[in-house]
DNA sequence: CTAGGATCCTGTCAGC
DNA sequence: TGCTGACAGGATCCTA
């Protein structure tokens, strides 16, 4: 769910919200959702600062433990005080009673604000750990560099592992590049003209850097704008819509005009997802899926 | 080792 | 209305 950009502006949002609050209490209303060391170790402690690698948001208790989140598909973090902070999935979750009944774990500080996890598949965590369990930890150990930190060469040699696989399953893939998700896949792939079916060996290096600087340029406008998701905006006319609506070439755009020639954008499958794209701005070629 | 499909879980929507 | 299957902004596990 939440990629990239809107991990990372959910990181610069809770940053003006938690930070130096003591947590007073944390409720865990579903065990499935707490990993790694009892709560209890938390509880008592300050946040000292957030950092997000990929998907993942890195709060730092002041005790040096460390709690890890992740979102997946529909995971958000809805602060509540004096002002409201939503970020992650987009449902009505966020205008219920909190905690609503997708409400999984939430953290009370002494200030009375109240921070909520809100996940209706289950798929996301938070996990609480020391310093060395972070250093252990399977998924942060594998886990690419960010976009912007990855060279034209590295990305390259990375995309070369998988040369059968297509194109979009291997950004898709945290330990090739980190942070893509589906919406950010079908866009960087818009973006560098390339078919999302498309097997890597017939991706040239002139495309794979398009690909890679796509990838950068499309998050970095996300990110500038406030995450796909995050804020509705009110149109001309006073109706109102999504960001991602606005900002999207490709996703969810499937039966309207490609923006770029006017061609039909066409909903099809790739990599078990669903993929959005141009056929005449992404051509496909004679061994893609 | 890679590639691709099943799987975790809950909810919504289209089509009988 | 009630049922059924497909699908969903993710990542891991299993199989070939």
């Amino acid at each position: 769910m939440p990629e990239l950009p809107e991990v990372e502006t959910i990181r610069r949002g809770l940053s003006k919200c938690i930070l130096k609050k003591q947590i007073k209490q944390i409720v865990v209303l579903c065990d499935k959702s707490w990993r790694g060391l009892d709560k209890q170790r938390a509880q008592g402690r300050k946040i000292c600062e957030i950092q997000r690698r990929g998907k993942a948001l890195l709060m730092r208790l002041d005790n040096d433990l460390w709690l890890m989140g992740h979102l997946r598909m529909t995971g958000q973090m809805i602060f509540i005080g004096k002002e409201k902070f939503a970020g992650g999935h987009p449902d009505d979750g966020c205008v219920e009673e909190m905690p609503g009944r997708h409400t999984r774990v939430y953290f009370e500080f002494d200030d009375g604000t109240r921070l909520f996890f809100n996940d209706q598949r289950k798929f996301g965590f938070l996990k609480l750990m020391d310093e060395l369990a972070m250093t252990e930890d399977a998924f942060l150990r594998k886990l690419a560099p960010e976009p912007w930190d990855l060279t034209t060469d590295d990305f390259w040699e990375r995309l070369q592992r998988h040369r059968q696989a297509v194109i979009k399953a291997v950004i898709l893939d945290q330990q090739v590049i980190a942070g893509v998700g589906n919406i950010y896949a079908d866009e960087g792939c818009f973006l560098a003209g390339l078919y999302p079916g498309t097997r890597v060996r017939a991706v040239s290096r002139e495309q794979a850097d398009a690909l890679l600087r796509g990838i950068c340029e499309v998050m970095q406008r996300s990110i500038d704008s406030g995450g796909s998701t995050m804020k509705d905006y009110v149109r001309a006319d006073g109706t109102k819509g999504s960001y991602l609506e606005k900002f999207a070439q490709v996703f969810r755009r499937e039966g309207r005009a490609c923006r770029k020639c006017g061609t039909e954008i066409i909903k099809t499958r790739v990599a078990g997802r669903g993929t959005h794209y141009c056929p005449k701005c992404q051509p496909r070629g004679a061994s893609d899926a």
